[in-house]
DNA sequence: CGTCGACTTGACTAAAATCAAACCCGGTGG
DNA sequence: CCACCGGGTTTGATTTTAGTCAAGTCGACG
């Protein structure tokens, strides 16, 4: 299921964007400590599409960081509908979850074929004790990841699916931005239109003639799941968002 | 707006079912070092009914424990109406919303007459800095609190109003148990009917239908704000809760 | 070329929002 | 003491919105 890779070059590029980037390289977690051998616990995973990272109720380990790909983070309830809790895009943390019980609350799959880096949570609390400086800087990317829910929350709260799909896409086109390039105004979606209603919290047919209606009003281009944004200020108006709050939080 | 006191006898009783307690105590931050004189920024605040602890922008100072009362956490988007995030009960934190930025990211104010106690945050990273289980144990915390939007968005995502009317009122009373008695049936709600309509992303209205319904089908008795839970089997069916499922994620 | 899965679109239904009116209760002042 | 507020709450009637059911369409892949 999770195979284990050794690509130096991958990682040098895969590093400058990422979350944890900073604790890295100002700690001995470098690169050359991130890459170990195989055997004790592959530090670099590649996963396939529908591959499970994790399961609700299995220890915490390590932390993700994701280089390549997506996966989504679901809890599915008795009834057996499942709710998609977030998105986990490259650059960003998944596996925080399980950081006040000791065990993952939420499954973790990969919605396209998938590359992660793997932090032993140890690690980053041990980097964390050595100095304070560092301490409060590992509380500050926790803390980051702990408003992905934040994020969530905002979305589900708007009271218009329209809205609630504008805030959505602003925000996957801000994280691309984020980690690819400041004006990127086109991308494909990693997840299907029933993971996003899932996020929602909508009827999978709401969110395609949310995105259809967003396309009549030119605000967007799609194809499947092919995005272009050709007018971001009127997204911004149609996720009723200022001009001046953009999509700093990671990981929704 | 904010008034020291110095009870040590009223900081003894509320110290046990404290968030913080257990770092409190194997630290030295404890009940001496917590009330400080109320020259070097007051440790213990008084608030009344309406009063703003912090707001949106302000810088991160210090984490706070209610120690009774209870407080509102909003976000007011631009077009005026106001969401609620979260409610803070006794034995609860709040402002780690600032953990990441450093800045609070919403405005907390006093739903009743509250008593809060004021850890200055620098004194918990200090603490963590200083051992790793300690450290771990902050991050717990953290970690605990951090999932507070969690539950939010648990009950968000459900479709029925009903429904997450009776997960917010099982979450209160559970809350409620945990702080001050696991047997406890009934309790007074300190936020209004609009407050929790603007928490659960529902119209006012709904939320008082819902309150009816619930008393019609003999599961609550309601009158005004207070409520007693009458069948608690069926409240958590209603919320759609295994029997195993309780609250022990504080703070929503 | 046919099939399957993902997506779109339409018609209808169910649910909650909205609008509007009472109600209840604690407090005030005559 | 009681009439009169006023806020918060309940309840009812109507409208709007999204959910549901049901066809279709599109596109990738064998």
């Amino acid at each position: 299921m999770a195979e284990p890779v050794t690509d130096l070059g991958l990682l040098r590029r895969a590093c400058a964007p990422c979350s944890l980037r900073q604790l890295c390289q100002r700690t001995s977690l470098s690169e050359q400590v991130l890459v170990r051998s195989a055997g004790r616990g592959s530090q670099l995973t590649r996963l396939s599409r529908g591959d499970t990272l994790f399961r609700l109720g299995d220890r915490l380990g390590d932390v993700f960081v994701v280089r390549a790909g997506a996966l989504k983070t679901t809890v599915t309830l008795r009834d057996g509908d499942e709710h998609v809790i977030g998105f986990h895009l490259p650059g960003e943390l998944v596996g925080l979850d399980a950081l006040a019980s000791g065990e993952h609350c939420v499954e973790a799959s990969a919605l396209v074929e998938t590359h992660l880096c793997a932090v032993p949570l140890n690690a980053l609390v041990a980097v964390g004790s050595s100095e304070p400086s560092l301490n409060r800087e590992l509380l500050k990317v926790f803390g980051a990841a702990a408003m992905e829910s934040h994020v969530h929350v905002d979305v589900l709260m708007r009271r218009q699916a329209g809205e609630r799909l504008a805030v959505f896409l602003h925000g996957i086109l801000e994280r691309y931005r984020h980690h690819r390039n400041e004006q990127l105004s086109d991308f494909t979606l990693p997840m299907s239109r029933e993971d996003i209603a899932r996020y929602l919290g909508l009827a999978l047919e709401t969110v395609s003639r949310g995105f259809s209606r967003l396309q009549d009003e030119g605000v967007i281009k799609v194809s499947g799941r092919s995005v272009t944004v050709i007018a971001l200020d009127r997204l911004r108006h149609a996720a009723q968002l200022s001009d001046t709050e953009s999509g700093e939080t990671a990981t929704a």
